[in-house]
This record gives C-alpha cells, structure tokens and sequence, in this order.
DNA sequence: TTTCAACATGACGTTAACGTCAACATACTT
DNA sequence: AAGTATGTTGACGTTAACGTCATGTTGAAA
C-alpha cells in the first residue's frame, strides 16, 4: 500500500488490473447457486430496455436460463451484459462484441491450435484498442488546447489534471 | 530534448500536443492559396468513397468549395475529415462530431458569453473522452490477463510493453 | 375467481450511415 | 466527332440496433 496525497499510476493500473481479475472471475463462475437477477432487474442496473435483452439474447450475446419460460439472469450473464455495453461505449458493433466475448470464454483449456487462436485474436484486439486509445489521446489534447485558449481569453484558472 | 533508449511519457506527451497544435493550425488556416484536393485524392488519401463524403457535405461537416460544379477541398477540409474519421473510430455519430467539429471552429473570438458555452462543452467532451479512455483501459487490462494465461499454456514468453 | 402486473413472442416501424444505380454534364484523348 | 474518364445530382436500397405495438400467458393479490 502507498500512501500520499497523488496516487501514482502504478496504483491506479494496479487497481485497473484487480477489476480486470474480478470480471474475468465473474465471467468463468460456474454459475451454480449464485445470485440470479430477473429481466427488470437488469434493466434497472443498467439502463437498458427489455428489448435490448432479448435482441442481445437473438443476436447470441446473452443466454440466460429460462424458469417456466421466464427468463433468469446469472451474474456470469450480468458480467456479459456488463462487457457488451462497455464495448458498445467505445463504438464496436454487436457483430464485434459477439467476437471480443468469445475471447474471454475459454482461455485455460483447449488444443494448442485452438489456444493459438485465441492468442492471434487477443493480439488483434489489444492492437485495435491501443489504436482506439490513441485516437483518444489525441482528440484530448487538442481539446486542452482549446479548452486552456478559452479559460485564458476568459482570465480564468486553467484546468486541473485529469 | 531527451536522449535516450525508453522514449518517456514526457516526450510522447509532448509529441502529442505538438501534433494536435498542427491539427488546429490547419483547421484555423485561412484557405487562401492553400493546397487543394480533388475528391479522388481525399477518398484515397482516407479511404472513404465519393458517397460518404457527400453524405458528409449533406450533413453540414463539410463545406468545400465548388469551381464549375465541382468540388475543392481546402486543407480545413482536409483536417476536419481527418477529426471525422478519427471521431467515428471511437464511437462518436455524425452528429456528436457535427457539435465536435463546432468547438474546434471559432476558440478565440466571440463574447463572453459564447466563450463560456465552448468551455462548458469542451469540458464535457474532455470528460466523456476521458470516460471512454476509462472503458478502453478496463477493456485492456482484461485481455492483456486473458493473452497472458493462454501464453503461459503454450510456454510462450510475455508480451511486450506496449 | 377475477384481476392485475410482469413476463413472453411475433411483427412491423424507425433512425443512422451509408451503398447502389440511373441519368446527365464536362473535359480530355484519339 | 466520338469515346472515355471523372465529376454531378436525385432516388431508392440496405444494414444495424433497437422502438413500438398487439396479443397471449402466468403467478400472485384482492
């Protein structure tokens, strides 16, 4: 633990890796007497319609287990919902997203030529989202320009770090 | 300038604000006698084809000139389809980039009053840009763990730092 | 038992972002 | 002059990602 007033970036990427390890620990639960949740449930922690589940569930994002017809949610499909919607936020398809959540299913077993593959996607997906970062870093910057341009035309304080 | 064989954050950094400087310089450019581009050119210097960027003209993100019915881009024009293109790539519709492209127009005239408006939505669009960066380092750091364990099964040695 | 709220399943409608095609003008080459 | 390449404008087609009904079922409350 460090302690001080700025956290460094070790912290912070330490933390990032620690949510990463959790959701791929959600992702592999067996899925057996955990905590289920109902379709409005869902719908409420993540501000989605019904009828975005069940287009998901059509498209082979979701596929919850049905009591009586009903549909029920585990938390390995809360964690799916979770991944599809952030992916969605970063501008992938759902085509693109059908794909990337493939990834995160089974990584431990498998033939070699199959673990090869996941391999070569992984790489692919890491170097597209590097790329995608690096878009970002770039619209950002030239943002803070802007933005540092107008607080100073403004006599106004320029802007703390993000 | 620093020397040395790991390129710092710092020098990456300052790259990047040396390169967005250029981007708003081209955007603030004047037009007259600047180089201009036939729309052959821009569609492959971008890969996009005619349609997009006449669907893109339609919708008010560009505007270039017209001699005898046909069109000239200017190198704004030239800048804002790169500031499209690259805004389409994290996510952004045409018409989040059509707001976009309205901050990077006039940051250094205007009265008080539209001067605060630009502030206000340049620190919005910093902090959702900040957000997605968020989403993409959640995205990163699980697939960097997933990459790492089916490395490890094939007794494959690490990926580089990236 | 009725009633009601929450679920289900089609089926059709909608919006964004272009693709595609037809028909025409302009300009340069042969 | 005739063809060919390159541009233009409609106008309609297409795909993704849902929204919006209409209609039927089911379990719990009144």
């Amino acid at each position: 633990m460090v302690v001080g007033p700025t956290p460094g970036s070790a912290d912070r990427q330490a933390a990032t890796t620690a949510a990463a390890r959790q959701v791929l620990a959600d992702h592999y639960s067996d899925d057996k007497n955990s905590e289920l949740f109902g379709v409005t449930e869902l719908c409420n922690a993540f501000d989605v319609t019904p009828r975005t589940l069940r287009f998901y569930e059509d498209k082979g994002l979701l596929s919850p287990r049905r009591i009586n017809g009903t549909r029920v949610y585990s938390r390995r499909d809360r964690a799916r919902l979770a991944l599809i919607l952030r992916a969605k936020a970063i501008g992938s398809s759902l085509a693109e997203i059908k794909q990337y959540l493939d990834m995160y299913g089974q990584a431990g077993e498998g033939r070699e030529q199959q673990l090869r593959y996941v391999l070569q996607r992984t790489d692919n997906a890491i170097a597209e989202l590097e790329q995608k970062r690096a878009h970002i870093e770039s619209s950002l910057a030239e943002l803070r320009i802007i933005n540092s341009n107008v607080r100073k035309n403004l006599g106004l304080p320029p802007l703390e770090l993000g």
